[in-house]
DNA sequence: GGCGGTCTGTGAAAGGTTTCAAGAGCGTGC
DNA sequence: GCACGCTCTTGAAACCTTTCACAGACCGCC
């Protein structure tokens, strides 16, 4: 990726001086009130005579005092903070979704801590526990299994939780998702109505809700279409990311021509990418000899070296959409579950249909 | 009883917030042991027996315990977790700083927070705030203004700051960046050797160390081949991203063949990734009537219409190595502050050499 | 001059955890 | 039989803030 042996320079300097923290006590006591009323300054400033708290005001600059945030959060019992658990923030489509989701929650006067798991269940666990264990405001998810039974009791022990681009039954959460399965569907139907007959889908883990839902939609349509759905050749990927695309581009790309797939549909633009570059680097034509399409419309598919034909999500809107269901459900006594789903859109270019 | 009598009459006080959730006491009285006995389970289980263990494990599971974190760390003094605020979560760039950043932290058995300034002054204010608050740590940052004197108080009251992909002279923190001056002159140089004449420096806002050092880096250059700094034309953004690279395609391909730059250096990839595709859209052709610099050499550089020249720095490495520095300074007394600085690298592709 | 009413400021309790000195129980060596 | 050392557990203090019932001061007004 990167990180050759670059050589740093490196110069050094003194040590760091010793930290003191000042308290509500030690304001107080330089402003010549009692700790309640700095309290009062800080939380309820309107009570305060503006005389006295312009003394708080200034003892507390003079002091460089800092409010103890978890003090604060035991007593009072609430936190101002919403966390965005995602996939892979090196994803662009996930960085957008929580674009969404900070607009929202500032909005609302929170502030937002972005989680990655990187697909990786074990870390999303360990972000899981810590984030319920900081009692943050809510949880955004998109998980890695949206069935995990940690995600299921969250809720129930006070932490509302909303899954992010994954569809849930269960009654525990909000769930804000894109139909996947319509998704794979437009996709597949394009590359049939381009009459391609060999169509490989490129994608995995197969854990992956998004993965399997993109799929399905794929099969349906060539089920729709009055064909096999065996004919859908599987590439099966590690991850959705622009270096297992390359890998997928290489086990493709080494295929005898009279078996290899004419166009590939990718799970997401980051594989679709990565099999683009390669194959095109291979000698293959994009789209003559195979067509491809992904799925995000990340900014970046336009701009690829064929600009790729993709499924387009509302991304921003999907953000924002689930904080705002996640603030509903924890300031409004009677918040009911939503399930909501956005429809995806198909955009043609070039990969697909060549430049006419 | 007189007891009763002589005691202050005592008011009832409304309970407090957070009746549902159980606590080390309600641990403590299901599993049949001292308060303290839980806290050892959860923070030294080693010196407690199997069996007490095995009581006290099932007790949590039981009753679904979840640590308050606040208290632990209002208790304890200290905080497992990290912060990132970066500049763009969007941009590619500061999400494979953030990959070292947490590969580093995850090392030391920490977890990382990204937050997101998105170049916005006040956005990073209220985020140092909070992040100082919360007590974290260490933070670090990509900062917008990395003189601003926030920046400079928080080492003092506590909280260790590296500052991430700039350089900073101050006593008072770490810092870890690669050289950009020498950054803009390798990629101007490259430029002139290819007999260009005109040359456009495309960035902002001005106010970004990065924007400023690649720029004059760029004068360098132009100096050292003993040309006028006024040669360099500048297009000014308002931001690094690829919206604001297309508006400045816009005002390039607008200019008369005669005046227009015949090469483009842009502050970034997100910028020269805009700004390429909307050049070809408005039917020049890259690199004949434009060539293209970009900056940073992001993942998506390689696989653009007209793969990117671009300048490469070890960004992975550039998040490791300063979350190790932020590490050794709050865990090693005798921590000196260093700034630690990389070298990049240029990346020559298609956009500026043509298709050899 | 006494009475109700407003404004400000006070003081102590409470919130859930960690820490640590001290205690309990028990086996062992002499 | 006694003292000792060992392992395991206990109880209370401490961390820093917010909260809330009240107290004191002051005002106008009957």
């Amino acid at each position: 990726m990167d990180d050759a042996e670059a050589l740093p320079e490196r110069t050094r300097r003194r040590p760091a001086p010793k930290p003191h923290a000042a308290g509500v006590k030690a304001v107080a006591a330089a402003a010549g009130v009692s700790l309640g009323t700095v309290s009062n300054v800080l939380n309820r400033p309107e009570v305060v005579s503006p005389l006295t708290r312009a003394k708080v005001e200034a003892a507390m600059a003079s002091l460089g005092f800092v409010r103890n945030e978890s003090a604060r959060q035991l007593r009072a019992g609430s936190s101002r903070i919403l966390a965005y658990l995602m996939l892979d923030a090196g994803n662009p489509f996930f960085t957008d979704v929580a674009k969404g989701v900070e607009e929202a929650a500032q909005a609302a006067g929170l502030s937002v801590f972005l989680c990655t798991s990187s697909e990786d269940a074990d870390r999303e666990a360990a972000y899981l526990d810590l984030l319920e264990q900081q009692r943050v405001q809510g949880i955004l998810i998109t998980p890695i299994d949206q069935h995990s039974s940690r995600l299921r009791k969250l809720p129930s022990r006070g932490t509302p939780v909303v899954v992010v681009d994954r569809t849930l039954d269960e009654a525990t959460h909000c769930s804000v998702a894109v139909n996947d399965v319509l998704g794979g569907e437009l996709a597949i139907s394009h590359l049939l109505e381009l009459g391609h007959q060999r169509i490989a889908y490129v994608g995995g883990p197969n854990t992956l809700g998004q993965v399997v839902d993109r799929r399905d939609g794929a099969r349906r349509a060539l089920r729709t279409a009055g064909r096999p759905i065996a004919e859908l050749i599987e590439l099966t990927t590690g991850a959705l990311t622009v270096a297992e695309g390359r890998g997928a581009g290489q086990r493709l790309a080494g295929l005898p021509a009279d078996r290899r797939p004419t166009a590939a549909f990718c799970a997401n633009d980051l594989l679709a990418l990565g099999l683009l570059q390669q194959c095109v680097s291979l000698g293959l034509r994009v789209p003559e000899d195979l067509a491809i399409v992904g799925y995000d419309d990340i900014e970046f598919a336009e701009a690829a070296a064929v600009p790729l034909t993709s499924v387009r999500q509302p991304r921003q809107l999907l953000g924002r959409t689930a904080a705002e269901l996640l603030l509903d459900e924890s300031s409004n006594p009677d918040h009911e579950h939503q399930r909501v789903t956005f429809t995806p859109e198909l955009v043609v270019r070039t990969s697909t249909r060549g430049t006419l």
